[in-house]
This record gives C-alpha cells, structure tokens and sequence, in this order.
DNA sequence: ACAAAAAACGAACGGTCGTGCTAAAAAGCC
DNA sequence: GGCTTTTTAGCACGACCGTTCGTTTTTTGT
C-alpha cells in the first residue's frame, strides 16, 4: 500500500516525541493531530481506538530501541564488548531516537503495571523482549568464556537494568551531567565481579 | 484548627493511594473526591488548584517514606547494618504504605522530568532529599571503617537507587517474585566491593 | 444557646477528551 | 480521463476536566 501507511508512519513519529513527553496516557488523539497537521478524525481513522493507537507506539518504541540499541552493537564481537556496546548504546538512546521526553516503554511501564489491559501486556512483552535479547547476549559473553560459567543470568540483566533506569533519573530529572561517567562505572563494576579472573 | 486538616489529611490519604495507581498527572479531582465520599468543589477548596494538591500529594509521599523507610532504619546502628535496613525497607514500602500502585514520586519522576513547574520542583526535591539521606548513611558507615574511605559516596547511592528501581519495576511489572532476593544479593554484592577488606 | 467562622455542597462555565457519522478530497487502477 | 477505493475533513455527541460562585450545612468560640 502507499499513501495511508506513509501518513500512519508520519503520525506515529509524532506520536513517539509526543508520548515520551506527556507519557502514553497523556498522549491525546488532538494534540498528535495538531502536531500531525491534521484532523482529529484523520489521525483517528488510522487506528480505530486509543488503545489500539497506545499499543502501536509500544510496538514502535520497542521496534526504534532494537534498531538504535540492540542492532549496532551486533557489530561488536560477542562477549563483555558486546554488552558493553549494549550499554552504552542503552544509556543515551533516547536522544538518538529523538525521544526529548526519556523513554516511552518505561514510563509506560509504570503507568500500566497495575492496569491489566493489551496496553499493559504490549509493554510487558516489550521489556520482556529487551531482557530476552540482553540475556542472550550474557549468554554469549558466558560461553566466550568472559563471565563465570556459573554466573545467574537474569541476575545480572536485573543490575544491568537498574543501571539504566538509574542513569536514566539522574540525567532526566537531576540533570547530572555525570550520571552516563556514574553507569559505565557501575557497569564496569558489575562485569569485573561475574569475570572468571576477577575477585573471589 | 480542627475539623478542616482532619478532612484535608483523609483526602490527602486518598489522594495517594490513588495517584499510586493512576500517576500524579491522572490524578482527578473529581475522582478523589468520590473515594472520599465528598463533593468536587469540596475537595477542591481545600488546595485552591490541581497543582497544589499535585505538591501536596508529593509532600506526603515524601515524609511517608521517611515514616516507613528511613526512620524505623535509625534503629539499626550505625555503618552497613542501617544501610542494608533502610535498603530493605524500601523494597517494600509502597505495600505497607498501603500505596496499591507503586512509590508515586517516582511514577511523578517520570511523568514531570522535562515539565518545568513548582510540581516538579517538588518532585526533585523529594528524591533529593532520599538521596541526602542515604548519602549520609553511606558516609557512616565509611567512618565506621565498614566502607572504604576512598568510597564515592554519590556513586554508591546511585548504584543504590538503581537496585530499588530495578526492583520495583521486577516486581511491578513483571510479577517476579524473586525480585526481592535479587535486589538484595545485587546489595550485598554492592557491599562487599566497596567494603575494606573485600576483593582489590 | 447563639452568633461568627469555617467547611462542604450543588450547579454551572468553557474546554478537551474519545468516538461516531457523513461528506469531500485524494490516490490508485483501467 | 473516468471510476472505484482509500484517505482526510467537518461536525456533533456525551462524558469528564479544572474552576468559580452563591448557598447551605457544620463546626467553633463565648
């Protein structure tokens, strides 16, 4: 098809700035339009629902993350260079996408989490699907022999995680210009700790 | 006065459960003032505006948190035993705060990081002061000589924040119920690498 | 008990929300 | 170029939003 999935594109990269701004609740069918330059019926016709409109900038976001974070770093040679390119990828990612509100998934993440809905689950399996792609990637660097064999994967995504939603407070709401200097840091930290030649 | 703050407290009660759920910007005054059996303009007279009790609602939360999370800590003595007291208290504070939707200043962290404004500064200014305070814990215990006294201190708190954010979304969004368990190997992991007589 | 003050109510306002429905415009196809 | 299909606009709707105002109820002080 051509023109409608065009202008459906055009609407949802609005729709991403927008949302990562006012949150995915707050995203209204009326100010996308204006951004747009279009009518509200206009915009509305091209999804049907809000909801459904919620779930496919969910499925966007998630789509822009794997592009900008996860796809460069495949560059990297599997193991702790990859993660680390993961990481640092992840730290400033919003920025790259042209995300000026911080990330869209998270914030959904904790507006929906106790909101059961398809909303809920398109963010649910969103993160999910960035622990999976993160888990496979410390499953590499395990079997390059980089990590201790013995090592708790979805431990350590559950700190690698922590790490960028700390970063994430600290440059978005503190405005510390440290905060990317303070996770590299931490992530060096944590991979020292689950390599094989590292203490204990 | 009397009657007035005793009204003001109940709402204010409400208010934060609610806005637990539904976030300090989809808090609604007509809303609240249903689960507070009272009349909108009610509710309403006594902020004078959404915003105040938007601050309001942040002012509460913020001594909560002292109530529930910092200040039952004190008991504990001074140095890692306080810091891993307070770290527990705050994996599970928004239950026994009675808070159904999770800690709303960091759901209003989110929501009101790139929106200037006096609810904002609230915002900063309560996760600010959660920093203060861990912070000193922190610099305790490094004059207790269970820390090492090269410590970064605003690096540790980081670290810190990051595991209870980490937690929280574990916990929240995905039902992990092994999230406390991870939160707090991750702590005393934490622990041991800045302790003195840990690992380097 | 009674007057003064405080607090809660009820109705109304202009706005915006999501969502239908119908008509106009644009695009795709022969 | 005309015809069909797709895409956009315009308008109206009921619901809820924050806010204002005048009235009524409740509390307070004496």
């Amino acid at each position: 098809m051509g023109k409608g999935d065009e202008t459906r594109q055009t609407i949802l990269d609005e729709a991403l700035a927008l949302c990562s701004q006012v949150g995915v609740s707050g995203l209204s069918i009326g100010s996308l339009a204006d951004k747009a330059g279009m009518s509200k019926s206009g915009v509305f016709a091209h999804f049907g629902s809000k909801e459904e409109l919620q779930i496919a900038v969910m499925r966007e976001s998630q789509q822009r993350f794997v592009d900008i974070v996860v796809r460069p770093a495949l560059k990297a040679p599997r193991g702790i260079a990859r993660l680390r390119a993961i990481f640092t990828n992840w730290l400033d990612w919003t920025e790259r996408a042209r995300l000026p509100g911080g990330c869209p998934m998270n914030a959904a993440a904790q507006e929906f989490d106790d909101q059961p809905g398809p909303v809920r689950d398109a963010v649910e399996a969103g993160l999910a699907d960035g622990h999976r792609l993160l888990a496979n990637a410390v499953r590499m660097a395990i079997e390059a022999g980089e990590l201790r064999p013995d090592t708790d994967i979805d431990q350590f995504v559950f700190e690698f995680t922590g790490l960028t939603l700390a970063n994430m407070q600290s440059k978005r709401l503190f405005k510390d210009r440290d905060a990317n200097r303070r996770a590299l840091d931490a992530f060096e930290r944590l991979v020292r700790d689950y390599s094989p030649q590292g203490k204990e």
